[in-house]
DNA sequence: CAATTTTTCACCTACGTGACAATG
DNA sequence: GTCATTGTCACGTAGGTGAAAAAT
């Protein structure tokens, strides 16, 4: 069960060593990068595609929208809450896709919360370094994304942190500043081509966010509590035990 | 961004779509799975490797084997303990890799507990439909598999349930049967190329064990409380509440 | 009856919450 | 002083333990 080393573009125990083959692929062998990832990007655009995609719990978002939403941040990282989760349709079943998310900030300013309201308070720090988030499942079928009952991100936690060392699972964010999630559809049948081909990309509006690293609006904190399954232990439910200060 | 549909082999937009090559991929349409499969065979055959395989907690799993493993099945799935778990050298770090367990019979004996001492009491029950528990994260690099202080199989759990619903999890065994847990490194890059791949395979004696619905022998009983983490309730520390009957 | 399996439970691990006090 | 940040905490979710009782 030994194979021959070093004699690259020949494997005499190849399952595939027909004389046709091997001189085709000999013929082959300067492009043999570039053409195996031309068959591959043709082979993955047989069949069309015409993706759909569907925010979970979009009346949620909207609620928390309406009230402007915050997104905590820590040193060492927190959900978000509402999640980032996704319902994906009118993919090629059979085609794989890479499911990647990014979350950037939405202009150039400063917040500051004063009298009830989120207002400017100057320009933006320096943005600090862009991440996208890959979804750890990546690469999988059409049918396998679709099939599932959400596409979640939930491991991609928030923090201010600028020395993270879960850097490749964490986004890093300025506190007091407007995010704006994003979400990305890359068809490719490995994480490694996911930076030379097309992105397909969906933003929502109502999961734009403002990153604190503590509640400003008493609203936001009670919607958090009531709708945050973590958070059941502030709920104020008759045989409470908790009250307002 | 959008791409014409139902065109086979032509794509306009895409980064590769110089003639020759649209030529030269044309020639090879009809054999063009063949070729992909046989450029990557030759791909992840160039550089050779000689993976070591290292099981990790040996000397706790020789403490248990010296007693006589026993391992608890349940309907909903139990967890190995201790967990299977191996450490990988050796791999080449660029090739892909794919990390698969399987849990055999051992012999055709069925057994049973008396006066101390496992003893056979007949011939097996008809064998279970036999599973490959393929790890989670593969395919990855043999730099990725090399790196992790572990490669881990704690969520494929053990099973009496022949209608298990989480069929491709779980390992599906006879109680009072002896097994042994094996390990397989299979090069390829991508899970569908497993089953027709070279497999590796790695076993260690030490990790025999029988399946049970109860603990038999109270040597094994102690040895879980005193080394798993999630049964220190039943530890007998000094100010410990839990007594023997 | 005796042997084995199933169910339920208290007690853990592990970690996600906002409150609050301490810090800067 | 003011405001933003950090650390700690009680209280949840989620799920892995063997014991013991109940069922087969």
């Amino acid at each position: 069960m030994h194979r021959l080393p070093g004699i690259p573009g020949i494997n005499p125990y190849g399952p595939f060593s027909t004389p046709g083959l091997n001189h085709l692929v000999h013929q082959l062998q300067q492009q043999q990068a570039a053409a195996v990832a031309h068959a591959e990007e043709i082979d993955e655009n047989l069949e069309p595609d015409d993706p759909k995609v569907e925010l979970v719990d979009k009346a949620l978002w909207e609620e928390f929208h309406r009230n402007g939403t915050e997104m905590v941040i820590t040193k060492t990282g927190r959900r978000m809450f509402p999640g980032f989760k996704t319902k994906v349709s009118g993919l090629n079943p059979k085609a794989k896709y890479c499911m990647v998310m990014d979350i950037r900030p939405k202009d150039d300013c400063r917040y500051k919360y004063h009298n009830s309201c989120w207002m400017v308070a100057g320009k933006a720090d320096p943005e600090l370094p862009r991440r996208f988030y890959i979804h750890p499942d990546s690469p999988a079928t059409g049918e396998q994304w679709m099939n599932r009952p959400s596409i979640s991100f939930h491991k991609c936690k928030l923090t201010n942190n600028i020395a993270d060392p879960h850097v490749y699972g964490h986004a890093i964010l300025n506190s007091m500043h407007k995010y704006q999630p994003r979400f990305h559809i890359v068809r490719c049948s490995d994480t490694s081509q996911i930076y030379s081909r097309q992105w397909r990309t969906t933003c929502f509006p109502e999961m734009e966010f403002i990153a604190v690293t503590a509640y400003q609006n008493e609203k936001i904190t009670q919607l958090k509590i009531n709708h945050n399954p973590f958070a059941k232990g502030f709920r104020d439910t008759g045989c409470g035990r908790r009250e307002k200060r």
